[in-house]
DNA sequence: GCGTGTGAAACAATTCACAGCG
DNA sequence: CGCTGTGAATTGTTTCACACGC
């Protein structure tokens, strides 16, 4: 159930054209062309022009794209422009370091409650917040009207614990956990894979 | 310059496949068609027997693949069958998390060395490994015959360090600042990029 | 002239559909 | 009969090439 028939593919890239644009910004600089800002993301100008000929026309003929314009276009269309609480389930190594990942905060994604199932876990402190039995989920989740989850359980678990986040409306799931999820069409996923991504390149090598 | 004319998208799905074949013979499953597969990683069964045929054949009509054989041959192919010595540069918060991801030793990539820019950082110890000037990294890569690095450092510095640890005669990298890197072609680089994930989702709600 | 926006063309990836074998 | 392996058909993605406006 796709918002609109734009490519999955070119949603994807958008956040790549961003980041450049951000750090054009911070530059200080006033204009780039689709042929700068491919060069930056790694696609080609005319790509550059495609994806973003999708959502309107940006650019100005003989110019370029207004660093400042394009980059406040693209916060909203991907809704980067408004802060996103979200819920972190899995409060072992990997969870504890997601707490302290910096680029979530940068970009206006905050941890507001983390969740796990050992009860040993369960009511220690991680920063500001305190661990919270999965029981607590449906009610943080309703309540602030949470719409993404990060997933840092193990495997195992990934596939119900991801079930119970949809049953208690959870529409988003950046997952950790190495195992792929099934999940109903109206939910994303999107998978952080660091061992996959080095056996694909080992084949190479 | 691509080791053989398989796609790459190809290359990519097999550690998938290697995965989930991993699990069934954990379980003590002897064989596995190439719909269950497909299921198990979300692609149809059609391709997951198109990937698998680029390599030859591993399946015996009527009965689909023996889980065993497959994922030994995979292993090969992907060259999961050996250790594989690492490198870490950058040893901020993201790097010690990473010193403690235990699927990586699980793999069979094994952190080496780890190296920072910061004198404030540089020989004090993580785990059993003492953190290392950047200017040390050259002759630990020859010595130890390293071919992978992982990449924590901030942003700006990591093309400069990309080039450095290419210079090095380092072959592949898995990147984990959130920049693009800009390498020859005989070098790969795979990205883990949380927020450009996250952002590519948000879209959708 | 330079760089965008965009149909048309080229290329790549996936699915179809079925022959062939256990 | 079930399931693989695979050419052919289909679908999806990227590049080309050029009209248009600055």
């Amino acid at each position: 159930m796709p918002r609109s028939g734009i490519p999955g593919i070119v949603i994807r890239r958008l956040p790549l054209y961003l980041r450049c644009l951000t750090l054009l910004a911070e530059r200080g600089e006033d204009v780039v062309s689709s042929g700068e800002l491919g060069a930056y993301v790694g696609v080609s100008p005319a790509l550059v022009r495609k994806d973003l000929s999708y959502f309107g026309e940006f650019g100005k003929q003989g110019l370029g794209y207004k660093v400042a314009f394009l980059r406040d276009s693209l916060m909203g269309i991907l809704q980067t422009d408004r802060d996103w609480p979200v819920i972190l389930v899995g409060a072992g190594p990997l969870g504890h370091a997601l707490m302290h990942y910096e680029p979530f905060q940068r970009w206006r994604y905050q941890i507001v409650a983390v969740f796990d199932r050992d009860p040993a876990k369960i009511s220690q402190p991680i920063d500001d917040l305190t661990v919270q039995p999965m029981e607590d989920m449906a009610l943080v989740i309703e309540k602030r009207r949470i719409m993404v989850a990060i997933l840092a359980v193990p495997a195992p678990h990934a596939q119900n614990v991801a079930e119970e986040l949809v049953a208690c409306g959870i529409r988003a799931i950046l997952n950790y956990a190495p195992a792929h999820l099934v999940l109903p069409s109206h939910v994303r996923a999107a998978y952080i894979a660091p061992v996959i991504s080095l056996q694909g390149m080992t084949y190479y090598l």
